[in-house]
RNA sequence: GACCUGUUAGCUCAGCUGGUAGAGCACUUGACUUUUAAUCAAGGGGCCGCGGGUUCGAAUCCCGCACGGGUCACCA
């Protein structure tokens, strides 16, 4: 049925049967092609350099027959690269004709030159197939633009659409990044577990898994935040992690069920000074990705300089919808959250809140600090020093979404009991997001937790407004997606075996 | 979950108001020693997503299902 790979499979073993194998074990790569590129790309036209000798190894992504020569194109993760190969190398140029195939890695040993026509080009003295594929790529100049194939074979996405390699490895990069400037602000970097018997640290919906050893469900983590404050209190006054988590909610442009987030909490500080950590890390990212801290995402300006503006969650909600979320009524809030069409699944205050702020947060284009979210909504967050209803917590809001979360800490294990207490009972009464009671957790605050700033951010989601990526899926290498039927290729493998 | 939309060759796509499947690239064979979307000549390749219905006849019309994409809802 599939005869491309069917044909394949049978060149494979003629070669076996010249006596050259297909996939060999090594090959000394001396210069990758960037290397190369950047040392000769001077030359005139149609000079060479014999003595410079050049090994080096790639993917063939084109072949250009020319009778009694060939050019063919070879890709590794620096660079593409023309080589020329021509009769002069005996019968290993008939081989190459036969059996060296777009898809395929070969080594090259040669040197180079500038073609006529003056594209660098590495004149090949000899060659060695490093390994045979089975598989068409993808065409060449139209690529792979079927979203499904790249979400599942991102493998194959990779190889043909070089923006998505390079969005990847920007994506790493800035991980590397955070990592170098938490490092140097003297955090360091922690692990909590994934698997928790007792989990929270967001409103999240978490998945369930079974531990056999002890015949008990667990859950996987949704957030870092109370592993952390644990070490905290153990003496840790600097932590971060970047990890993932899990959340088994809805899948959208914004959200995959895991996602990678970095959290760190600094002890003696609160959320002012996290807000200054905040800018200076953000923009510290997004002027080594972007060169500049204007960017442009998705067609939308987006202006990183510092101080980002802040705004108080209360005025802003009262600004633009005339409702004020500390003194208004729960029926008032009700009533306008009606006019807009906006009423939550749960009739609750703390959700008729997070509502409103969702009818105005499209309206925040650069970054923002919202501040002083009300204490319903933040049962993790520390009192506001000036007005009790109100926590110490900000987000950061660019183009409408969320891309951090932070307060001065709760560490009063009075005041977090009785917020669990709460949640809790919010729980109870079906709301499967609120907050477990965590009693280890309150024992450790109640061993004592110095004042401490907490800062969440989501890296894909900054990933994504780094490399302007429209979809959470285009800055996780593999997104979750539903699981694909294999009977059909199965079948192939067992006719191939007769 | 709701609405819109898509699924045809390995890839990218045509295929009109129903009449038995097409192109380019890729692949095979041949020609060609500086090409680069190489060129020229010839050729092979399809459960038209799956199942049902209407019809003399379905890739095409209708219904259901599966899997995508978009918008909304959900979601720190």
């Amino acid at each position: 049925m599939d005869n491309l790979r069917l044909q394949k499979i049978k060149e494979i073993e003629e070669l076996i049967k010249k006596g050259i194998n297909p996939y060999p074990y090594r090959f000394d790569v001396e210069q990758k092609l960037l290397e190369i590129r950047e040392k000769f790309d001077s030359l005139e036209n149609g000079a060479k350099v014999e003595d410079a000798k050049l090994s080096t190894a790639g993917r063939v992504m084109a072949i250009r027959y020319h009778g009694k020569s060939i050019f063919f194109v070879i890709q590794d993760s620096t660079d593409k690269l023309q080589c020329y190969l021509n009769v002069s190398i005996g019968e290993k140029f008939e081989i190459f004709k036969e059996y060296v195939k777009v898809g395929d890695f070969v080594g090259v040993k040669g040197f180079p030159f500038k073609s006529h026509t003056g594209e660098l080009s590495i004149f090949a003295e000899s060659y060695e197939i490093l390994s045979k594929a089975i598989r068409i790529l993808p065409e060449k100049w139209h690529g792979l633009t079927d979203k499904e194939k790249i979400y599942r074979q991102r493998y194959v996405d990779t190889i043909v659409n070089r923006d998505a390699f390079e969005r990847f490895k920007t994506r790493y990069h800035i991980i590397r990044m955070i990592r170098e400037f938490m490092n140097s602000e003297g955090f360091l970097e922690v692990e909590t577990p994934i698997l928790q018997s007792v989990t929270g640290g967001a409103t999240a919906k978490p998945f369930i898994t079974h531990l056999n050893v002890f015949d008990i469900d667990m859950y996987m983590k949704i957030a870092h935040e109370l592993y952390l404050k644990r070490y905290v209190v153990g003496g840790y006054e600097a932590v971060y992690e970047i990890n993932k988590c899990f959340r088994n909610e809805g899948v959208s442009y914004k959200h995959n069920p895991e996602f990678t987030m970095m959290e760190c909490y600094k002890a003696y500080a609160d959320y002012n000074d996290m807000m200054d950590l905040t800018e200076r890390l953000i923009t510290h990212v997004i002027k080594q990705v972007n060169g500049t801290l204007k960017i442009t995402y998705q067609g939308r300006e987006v202006d990183f300089n510092r101080p980002w503006k802040r705004v108080k969650m209360r005025d802003y909600i009262k600004n633009h919808l005339g409702v004020d979320i500390l003194e208004d009524s729960d029926d008032k809030m009700v009533e306008t959250l009606k006019t807009h069409d906006a009423l939550p699944p749960v009739m609750e205050r703390g959700h008729y809140i997070e509502k409103l702020w969702d009818l105005v947060e499209d309206t925040v284009v650069n970054p923002t600090f919202l501040v002083d979210h009300p204490v319903d909504i933040s049962p993790l967050a520390k009192r506001h020093r000036e007005d009790s209803r109100l926590t110490e917590r900000f987000e950061v809001i660019i183009l409408g979404n969320e891309l951090a979360n932070a307060f001065s800490e709760l560490n009063d294990p009075i005041d977090q009991r009785k917020r669990f207490e709460v949640q809790s009972a919010l729980r109870q009464a079906g709301d499967e997001e609120a907050q477990m009671m965590d009693y280890d957790f309150l024992r450790a605050l109640e061993y004592g937790m110095p004042p401490t700033g907490g800062l969440g951010i989501g890296i894909d989601r900054l990933v994504m407004f780094a490399t302007d990526a429209s979809n959470i899926k285009e800055v996780i290498a593999f997104p979750l997606v539903r699981p694909e039927e294999f009977s059909v290729e199965g079948l192939e493998m067992e006719e191939e075996e007769k």
